[in-house]
DNA sequence: ATAGATACATCGACAGTCGATGGATCGACA
DNA sequence: TGTCGATCCATCGACTGTCGATGTATCTAT
Protein backbone atom coordinates (compact mmCIF):
# COMPACT_ATOMS: atom_id res chain seq x y z
CA UNK A 1 0.00 0.00 0.00
CA UNK A 2 1.49 3.70 0.61
CA UNK A 3 -0.27 6.49 -0.10
CA UNK A 4 -2.61 6.01 -3.60
CA UNK A 5 -4.90 3.25 -1.91
CA UNK A 6 -7.29 5.00 -0.28
CA UNK A 7 -8.51 1.93 1.59
CA UNK A 8 -6.62 -0.88 3.66
CA UNK A 9 -8.12 -3.70 0.77
CA UNK A 10 -10.16 -6.22 2.71
CA UNK A 11 -11.59 -3.96 5.30
CA UNK A 12 -14.37 -2.62 2.90
CA UNK A 13 -16.96 -4.97 3.57
CA UNK A 14 -16.30 -4.64 6.90
CA UNK A 15 -17.22 -0.97 6.91
CA UNK A 16 -19.83 -0.82 4.56
CA UNK A 17 -21.28 -3.42 7.31
CA UNK A 18 -20.72 -1.48 9.99
CA UNK A 19 -22.30 1.52 8.36
CA UNK A 20 -25.60 -0.32 7.83
CA UNK A 21 -26.07 -1.14 11.20
CA UNK A 22 -27.12 2.27 12.40
CA UNK A 23 -30.03 1.93 9.65
CA UNK A 24 -30.28 1.26 5.95
CA UNK A 25 -28.54 3.54 3.61
CA UNK A 26 -28.40 3.77 -0.07
CA UNK A 27 -24.48 3.26 -1.78
CA UNK A 28 -23.91 6.91 -2.44
CA UNK A 29 -24.88 7.51 1.44
CA UNK A 30 -22.59 5.20 2.06
CA UNK A 31 -19.64 6.65 0.68
CA UNK A 32 -20.44 9.93 2.10
CA UNK A 33 -21.08 8.30 5.45
CA UNK A 34 -17.42 6.82 5.51
CA UNK A 35 -15.54 9.73 4.51
CA UNK A 36 -17.26 12.25 6.75
CA UNK A 37 -16.93 9.59 9.18
CA UNK A 38 -13.06 8.81 8.90
CA UNK A 39 -12.08 12.41 8.67
CA UNK A 40 -11.92 12.21 4.56
CA UNK A 41 -9.57 9.28 4.79
CA UNK A 42 -11.49 6.51 3.39
CA UNK A 43 -12.49 7.47 0.04
CA UNK A 44 -14.59 4.71 -1.51
CA UNK A 45 -14.84 4.51 -5.26
CA UNK A 46 -18.04 3.28 -7.35
CA UNK A 47 -15.36 1.13 -9.00
CA UNK A 48 -14.97 -0.56 -4.91
CA UNK A 49 -18.36 0.31 -3.06
CA UNK A 50 -20.84 -1.27 -6.06
CA UNK A 51 -18.84 -4.62 -6.00
CA UNK A 52 -18.78 -4.48 -2.36
CA UNK A 53 -22.47 -4.20 -2.11
CA UNK A 54 -23.13 -7.05 -4.63
CA UNK A 55 -20.72 -9.44 -2.64
CA UNK A 56 -23.17 -8.39 0.27
CA UNK A 57 -26.39 -8.97 -1.47
CA UNK A 58 -25.17 -12.29 -2.84
CA UNK A 59 -23.62 -13.37 0.37
CA UNK A 60 -26.99 -12.44 1.95
CA UNK A 61 -25.40 -10.99 4.67
CA UNK A 62 -27.88 -7.60 3.06
CA UNK A 63 -31.00 -6.87 1.18
CA UNK A 64 -31.76 -4.01 -1.50
CA UNK A 65 -35.19 -2.05 -1.71
CA UNK A 66 -35.55 0.88 -3.93
CA UNK A 67 -36.86 4.01 -2.29
CA UNK A 68 -36.80 7.81 -2.68
CA UNK A 69 -34.06 9.18 -0.76
CA UNK A 70 -33.76 12.10 1.11
CA UNK A 71 -33.13 14.15 -2.27
CA UNK A 72 -36.24 13.03 -3.67
CA UNK A 73 -34.49 10.73 -6.31
CA UNK A 74 -34.72 6.58 -6.53
CA UNK A 75 -32.39 5.14 -4.74
CA UNK A 76 -31.51 1.53 -3.58
CA UNK A 77 -31.43 1.35 0.31
CA UNK A 78 -29.41 -1.79 1.45
CA UNK A 79 -30.27 -3.29 4.99
CA UNK A 80 -28.60 -5.43 7.03
CA UNK A 81 -29.98 -8.90 7.55
CA UNK A 82 -29.69 -11.06 10.91
CA UNK A 83 -27.00 -13.33 8.94
CA UNK A 84 -25.21 -9.70 8.11
CA UNK A 85 -25.18 -8.67 11.73
CA UNK A 86 -23.27 -12.21 12.64
CA UNK A 87 -20.71 -11.61 9.97
CA UNK A 88 -20.49 -7.86 10.96
CA UNK A 89 -19.53 -9.01 14.21
CA UNK A 90 -17.27 -11.88 13.06
CA UNK A 91 -15.44 -9.31 10.54
CA UNK A 92 -14.89 -6.77 13.65
CA UNK A 93 -13.52 -9.57 15.68
CA UNK A 94 -11.27 -10.68 13.01
CA UNK A 95 -10.05 -7.35 12.22
CA UNK A 96 -8.87 -6.31 15.86
CA UNK A 97 -7.50 -9.55 15.91
CA UNK A 98 -5.43 -8.88 12.94
CA UNK A 99 -4.41 -5.17 14.13
CA UNK A 100 -3.50 -6.57 17.58
CA UNK A 101 -1.13 -9.15 15.56
CA UNK A 102 0.29 -6.16 13.86
CA UNK A 103 1.10 -4.16 16.17
CA UNK A 104 2.82 -6.72 18.25
CA UNK A 105 5.26 -6.59 15.24
CA UNK A 106 5.48 -2.47 14.66
CA UNK A 107 6.23 -2.22 18.54
CA UNK A 108 7.49 -5.12 20.08
CA UNK A 109 8.77 -3.56 23.03
CA UNK A 110 5.28 -1.98 24.34
CA UNK A 111 3.28 -5.41 25.52
CA UNK B 1 -11.33 -11.43 4.41
CA UNK B 2 -12.58 -13.02 7.70
CA UNK B 3 -11.09 -16.11 9.27
CA UNK B 4 -9.20 -17.87 6.11
CA UNK B 5 -6.74 -14.50 5.28
CA UNK B 6 -4.17 -15.50 7.60
CA UNK B 7 -2.99 -11.71 6.21
CA UNK B 8 -4.50 -8.54 5.98
CA UNK B 9 -3.90 -7.58 2.74
CA UNK B 10 -1.76 -4.74 1.89
CA UNK B 11 0.48 -4.85 4.95
CA UNK B 12 2.98 -7.58 4.38
CA UNK B 13 5.47 -4.80 2.61
CA UNK B 14 5.20 -3.26 6.05
CA UNK B 15 5.53 -5.97 8.19
CA UNK B 16 8.65 -7.87 6.25
CA UNK B 17 10.47 -3.89 6.16
CA UNK B 18 9.91 -3.92 10.12
CA UNK B 19 11.23 -7.14 10.56
CA UNK B 20 14.47 -6.12 8.73
CA UNK B 21 15.13 -3.22 10.23
CA UNK B 22 16.14 -4.78 13.11
CA UNK B 23 18.98 -6.30 10.92
CA UNK B 24 19.62 -8.39 8.07
CA UNK B 25 17.71 -11.90 8.05
CA UNK B 26 16.31 -14.27 5.59
CA UNK B 27 12.81 -15.57 4.19
CA UNK B 28 11.90 -18.17 5.94
CA UNK B 29 13.44 -16.65 9.19
CA UNK B 30 11.39 -13.66 8.47
CA UNK B 31 8.54 -15.57 8.08
CA UNK B 32 9.38 -17.45 11.90
CA UNK B 33 9.94 -13.84 13.28
CA UNK B 34 6.21 -12.77 12.05
CA UNK B 35 4.93 -16.01 13.14
CA UNK B 36 6.44 -15.87 16.94
CA UNK B 37 6.30 -11.95 17.27
CA UNK B 38 2.50 -12.25 16.31
CA UNK B 39 1.55 -14.73 18.75
CA UNK B 40 0.78 -17.21 15.85
CA UNK B 41 -1.29 -14.81 14.13
CA UNK B 42 0.50 -13.92 11.09
CA UNK B 43 1.43 -17.28 9.03
CA UNK B 44 2.78 -15.80 5.71
CA UNK B 45 2.62 -18.49 3.49
CA UNK B 46 5.82 -18.94 0.70
CA UNK B 47 3.54 -18.12 -2.02
CA UNK B 48 3.13 -14.48 -0.86
CA UNK B 49 6.76 -13.75 1.07
CA UNK B 50 8.91 -14.82 -2.18
CA UNK B 51 6.99 -12.43 -4.27
CA UNK B 52 7.23 -9.95 -1.74
CA UNK B 53 10.54 -9.69 -1.38
CA UNK B 54 11.08 -9.85 -4.82
CA UNK B 55 9.19 -6.43 -4.68
CA UNK B 56 11.64 -5.32 -1.91
CA UNK B 57 14.25 -5.89 -4.37
CA UNK B 58 12.95 -4.41 -7.15
CA UNK B 59 12.24 -0.91 -5.37
CA UNK B 60 15.52 -1.16 -3.77
CA UNK B 61 14.39 -1.26 -0.64
CA UNK B 62 16.33 -4.16 0.47
CA UNK B 63 19.42 -5.70 -0.86
CA UNK B 64 20.35 -9.47 -1.40
CA UNK B 65 23.00 -11.74 -0.07
CA UNK B 66 24.19 -15.02 0.30
CA UNK B 67 25.74 -16.43 3.50
CA UNK B 68 25.75 -19.19 5.59
CA UNK B 69 22.31 -18.75 8.50
CA UNK B 70 22.67 -20.15 11.75
CA UNK B 71 21.85 -23.96 11.28
CA UNK B 72 24.74 -23.93 8.45
CA UNK B 73 22.69 -23.96 5.15
CA UNK B 74 22.71 -21.31 2.54
CA UNK B 75 20.47 -18.83 3.12
CA UNK B 76 19.87 -14.97 1.56
CA UNK B 77 20.34 -12.56 3.55
CA UNK B 78 18.02 -9.46 3.33
CA UNK B 79 19.29 -6.20 4.21
CA UNK B 80 17.28 -2.93 4.14
CA UNK B 81 18.47 0.14 2.32
CA UNK B 82 18.35 3.64 3.67
CA UNK B 83 14.97 4.02 0.89
CA UNK B 84 13.84 1.06 2.49
CA UNK B 85 14.15 2.54 6.05
CA UNK B 86 12.57 5.93 4.24
CA UNK B 87 9.57 3.47 2.88
CA UNK B 88 8.99 1.96 6.14
CA UNK B 89 8.75 5.07 7.76
CA UNK B 90 5.83 5.86 5.26
CA UNK B 91 4.16 3.04 5.40
CA UNK B 92 4.19 2.62 9.01
CA UNK B 93 2.53 6.56 8.92
CA UNK B 94 -0.04 5.47 6.30
CA UNK B 95 -1.13 2.49 7.93
CA UNK B 96 -1.58 4.11 11.03
CA UNK B 97 -3.56 6.59 8.87
CA UNK B 98 -5.83 4.17 7.88
CA UNK B 99 -6.55 2.08 11.26
CA UNK B 100 -7.18 5.54 12.51
CA UNK B 101 -9.91 6.41 10.02
CA UNK B 102 -11.52 2.61 10.36
CA UNK B 103 -11.58 3.38 14.12
CA UNK B 104 -13.74 6.36 13.88
CA UNK B 105 -15.98 4.02 11.56
CA UNK B 106 -16.20 1.18 13.75
CA UNK B 107 -16.47 3.07 16.57
CA UNK B 108 -18.52 6.70 15.93
CA UNK B 109 -19.00 7.52 19.27
CA UNK B 110 -15.53 7.39 21.28
CA UNK B 111 -14.03 10.10 19.89
C1' DA C 1 -28.32 26.17 -21.08
C1' DT C 2 -25.26 23.97 -18.28
C1' DA C 3 -22.73 22.66 -14.48
C1' DG C 4 -22.54 20.14 -10.22
C1' DA C 5 -24.40 17.10 -6.96
C1' DT C 6 -26.93 12.96 -6.39
C1' DA C 7 -27.56 8.20 -7.69
C1' DC C 8 -27.00 3.70 -10.19
C1' DA C 9 -23.74 0.22 -12.25
C1' DT C 10 -20.17 -2.17 -15.18
C1' DC C 11 -15.71 -2.92 -17.35
C1' DG C 12 -10.88 -4.09 -17.88
C1' DA C 13 -6.45 -3.50 -15.76
C1' DC C 14 -3.80 -4.40 -12.05
C1' DA C 15 -1.89 -5.97 -7.64
C1' DG C 16 -1.59 -8.98 -3.91
C1' DT C 17 -2.50 -13.41 -1.46
C1' DC C 18 -2.94 -18.37 -1.42
C1' DG C 19 -2.27 -23.27 -2.05
C1' DA C 20 0.22 -26.45 -4.58
C1' DT C 21 4.35 -27.85 -6.31
C1' DG C 22 9.22 -28.51 -6.97
C1' DG C 23 13.91 -28.64 -5.37
C1' DA C 24 17.74 -29.17 -1.84
C1' DT C 25 20.19 -29.95 2.71
C1' DC C 26 20.68 -31.44 7.42
C1' DG C 27 19.87 -33.83 11.87
C1' DA C 28 17.47 -37.21 14.41
C1' DC C 29 15.58 -41.42 15.04
C1' DA C 30 14.33 -46.07 14.17
C1' DT D 1 19.82 -47.46 6.01
C1' DG D 2 15.70 -45.08 5.34
C1' DT D 3 12.81 -41.63 6.08
C1' DC D 4 10.79 -37.93 8.41
C1' DG D 5 10.63 -33.21 9.88
C1' DA D 6 12.71 -28.87 9.90
C1' DT D 7 15.16 -25.51 7.31
C1' DC D 8 15.67 -22.98 3.08
C1' DC D 9 14.84 -21.41 -1.85
C1' DA D 10 11.36 -20.16 -5.47
C1' DT D 11 7.55 -20.28 -9.01
C1' DC D 12 2.92 -21.06 -10.84
C1' DG D 13 -1.96 -20.46 -11.66
C1' DA D 14 -6.22 -19.31 -9.46
C1' DC D 15 -8.65 -16.09 -7.21
C1' DT D 16 -10.16 -11.87 -5.02
C1' DG D 17 -10.39 -7.14 -4.40
C1' DT D 18 -9.44 -2.27 -5.65
C1' DC D 19 -9.13 1.37 -9.05
C1' DG D 20 -10.01 4.52 -12.83
C1' DA D 21 -12.76 5.17 -16.67
C1' DT D 22 -17.06 5.11 -18.62
C1' DG D 23 -22.02 5.43 -19.21
C1' DT D 24 -26.78 6.64 -17.75
C1' DA D 25 -30.15 9.53 -15.45
C1' DT D 26 -32.39 13.13 -12.45
C1' DC D 27 -32.61 17.34 -9.81
C1' DT D 28 -31.17 22.03 -8.39
C1' DA D 29 -29.08 26.24 -8.99
C1' DT D 30 -26.98 29.62 -11.88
Amino acid sequence: MAQQPALLPGTLDLLILKTLASGPLHGYGIAQYLLETSGKVLEVGEGSLYPALQRLLVNEWAQAEWKQSDTGRRARFYKLTPAGRKRLKAEEQDFERMIGAIRLVLRPREV
